[in-house]
Order: structure tokens, then C-alpha cells, then sequence
DNA sequence: AAATTTTTTAATGAATGCATTAACGCATGG
DNA sequence: CCATGCGTTAATGCATTCATTAAAAAATTT
């Protein structure tokens, strides 16, 4: 049996959703007008912010509130620095102890992907993507290695999105993305621990590179 | 000037300090009792263990409120695995990047170790401890990584102060960790990344070790 | 007497109302 | 014309109240 899913999970998830398709660096989240988008009260939607402030994902000024965080080349190179060593350790693993489970579920994922890309799917795209990456790590079965590469992802993941939204340069990373995410794929099902790992960091690498490249990237 | 602290972030404070020193595995932390004890209502606690659970300290059933998680040696091990990834990169950055501030932060702390060590004061002690491993890796340099690893440092103290409290061994480990801790300052000074990174892992691993060799560690 | 159903209780979950405070506009004086 | 001070406003911060629900206790039935 599944509980239906309360106020602040709701809110939570929602938020989230906002933050990466109508927020813009600098934004304020005001409890109210989401409480009331949301149609819950305020209470739900002061934990959820503050769930996501212990994220990293917003920042929050007392008695101000709130808000996207600027978004700099520096930051972006920080945080993916973090990114690269959770994820490139959690391939390590995954090498090692990922399941026969988590090969089938990233075979699905890779598949999907594909069928995204034919469909022309931008935002199925988006989904596969964050999925594969998430599949890798959890594949690690590491539950506190997950736990800090997720949140560091749910930040990094900012920047990338607002960089889709800014430029909307689909197609040209759709092809590169997908082979390189089965190539990390075959290197875990070989156990290659340190060709998965590498990938992993390079594939991680051209995420940054993409962020950092594009000019503007300095927000207001 | 400094704002004085909100309601929240007391029962934050508060609230950990409880865990280290009251609770024990297995234990619900009632939210009336909290805002009773601390002479605040249950909104602001609430708030503070929402992001107790979001820092993994504390674990959370709907319905039911949050409570120590169990501790057992797979999951210290799991968790001290990623403190040693995080906190012997932030060593390695740390050679290079830590500035003469952070150096003299980290000498003021070694200093303050010895006189706590002298008075057989076991509290400032661990106190001196703790301050010591977060001037470590602030001085890294990278927000994110300092966000990540103060997460799973939390968690991880959670195993050390709850066996602390079972054995109160505090002798045998109070001249070896100075020693650990000033060699590594001393790697840290000299710009060796390489010895830095490998006498923090030993010394994270030493903590392990004092951890899971314990009996009974395999909580109720 | 054991099992099951009902009732009670006590906890979290959520909404509302009030207090506090930071920001904005406006007026006034230099 | 610019700076400063006051009053208004609108937001968060917090307390209180009501609703929901899970667990424990009691009563009833088999």
C-alpha cells in the first residue's frame, strides 16, 4: 500500500519543479503566493523551503526569506568538483558491487533515453538523463554516498537547467550525452572500476564546460 | 552586528547537543517535549528536525515522528567511507589553497587541545576535536564540499559521541588524536597534498576502528 | 481464554491568527 | 537636489488551534 503523499512532500517536489523551469537566479519564493499556487497553507511550504535551503539549492536571509542563489563560473566549478568526486567514487563502487537489478534498470534508462532522443522528447530527455545518473550512484549501494550526491546534484542540476532554458542547445548534446552514458554503462558491466570512474569525471567535466562556457553565465 | 538567534535555529542547536548527550538509538524525540523544554511551540522544532533528517542525523516515519536511527558497523563503515573521501579531498585542497588565517585558526585549536588535555577537561576536549576537523576542511575553500562533509561528519559523530558515552575510553585517545591532528597541520603548512590526504584518512580510519571494534555496537 | 472489534488517547500534520521586522514611499529639512 | 527620518506595508517568524491518524486499551464475541 502507498500513503498518499502529504502537504510538505507536495510542496517540496513542486518547488523544485518551479526552481527549474520559473525562477531565475536572484528570485524570491514568497510562502504566500506558493501556499496559495499550491493550495496548501503556509506552514508545509516553510519546511519544504527550508529543506531545500539545508540543500543548498536556495539560500535564505532572515526575516527576508528565500531565494535562487547567483549562479557564477566559480560556484558552478566548486560544486561540480564536489559532484565529480562523489560520482566518480560511486562508479568506482558501482563497478564492484552493482547488481544485476541496477544493470537492468540502467539498460531501461539507456533504452528510454534512445527512444527520447527519436521522439524528440526534450523534456523526457531531461528525465532520462537525471535518472541515469541517479541509477549510477544508487548502484553504488551506498546510502550516505547517495545522500550527498544528490543533494550536490539537485544544485548542480540548477545551473545546467538554467542554461537549457537560457539557450535551449538541444540537439547537440542529446547524441553526445546518450554514448556516453552507455559508455559508462559498459565499463560497469565489465567491472572496469577505473575506466567507469574516468568516464564518469569526463562525462561530468563536459556538463561543467557546458555551464561555464556559455557566455553570461555571470547572473545578475 | 549580530542578530540574535531565532527560535529555530536554537532548537537546532539545541536539539543536537540533546542527541549527543540524552538520547540513545532507537529513541522518538516527542515535539511537545522539545518545545516545552526549550520554551518554544512546536513550529520552529518541527522546522529543526525536519533539516536533522535532511542532514541524516535523524531519521523520520510518517505519522510518527523522527528518532535515532540504529547504529550498526555496515552502516559506520558506509558512513565514515564518505567523511574519508570528502574530508581527505578537502586535506589535498587544502595544502594548496589554506591561507595564513587558516593556518593560525588551526594552531589556536591544536593549542587549546592541549591545555583541554591538560585539565582533563574531556569536554572541551571534544569540543577542541570537532573544531579542529571543521577548520580542516573550511580551509579547502569549496562551500560545497565543507556543506557535504559537515552532513556526514554529523552523522558520523553520532556513532563517536554515543560511544564515547558507552565506554567513556577517554585516556588512550585523547594524546594520540593531538599527535594525528598536528601531523596533519604539519603536512597542511608544508603544502604536501599527498601526505595530508593519506594522514587524514588514517586518522578518520583510526576513528572507525575505535568505532566498530566496539562490543555491542550493533545498537537495540 | 483468545481473538477481534471498538474506543480512547496521544502523537504528528496542517491551517489560521498574531507579532515582528525589514523594505519602500513620502515628506521634510539641509 | 540630495539626505534623513517617519509611517505604511508586506513579508517572515512564531504560537495556537483544529484535524488526522496510528497505537494502545478496553470491551465484546467466538
Amino acid at each position: 500500500m502507498k500513503c498518499r503523499e502529504n502537504a510538505e512532500g507536495k510542496a517540496y517536489r513542486l518547488i523544485i519543479q518551479d526552481i527549474k523551469t520559473k525562477y531565475q537566479p536572484g528570485d524570491f519564493l514568497l510562502e504566500r503566493d506558493l501556499a496559495a499556487r499550491f493550495g496548501v497553507s503556509r506552514t508545509p511550504i516553510t519546511i519544504a523551503l527550508n529543506r531545500l535551503v539545508a540543500d543548498g539549492v536556495l539560500q535564505k536571509l532572515p526575516k527576508k526569506g528565500c531565494f535562487i542563489p547567483n549562479l557564477n563560473s566559480e560556484d558552478a566549478r566548486a560544486a561540480f568538483s564536489v559532484r565529480i568526486l562523489l560520482e566518480s567514487e560511486a562508479a568506482r563502487l558501482a563497478a564492484s558491487v552493482a547488481s544485476p537489478d541496477d544493470h537492468a534498470l540502467m539498460e531501461k534508462i539507456l533504452a528510454a533515453t534512445e527512444q527520447a532522443i527519436d521522439g524528440d522528447d526534450f523534456m523526457g530527455f531531461t528525465f532520462c538523463d537525471e535518472d541515469f545518473h541517479h541509477a549510477l550512484v544508487r548502484a553504488a549501494h551506498n546510502m550516505y554516498l547517495y545522500d550527498a550526491w544528490s543533494r550536490i546534484y539537485l544544485r548542480c542540476n540548477l545551473y545546467t537547467r538554467f542554461f537549457d532554458r537560457m539557450y535551449t542547445r538541444k540537439t547537440p548534446l542529446k547524441s553526445g550525452t546518450l554514448a556516453e552514458h552507455a559508455a559508462i554503462y559498459d565499463a560497469l558491466v565489465r567491472h572496469d572500476a577505473d575506466t567507469g570512474s574516468a568516464r564518469v569525471a569526463a562525462h561530468c567535466n563536459g556538463a561543467l564546460s557546458y555551464v561555464t562556457s556559455s557566455p553570461g553565465n555571470e547572473a545578475r
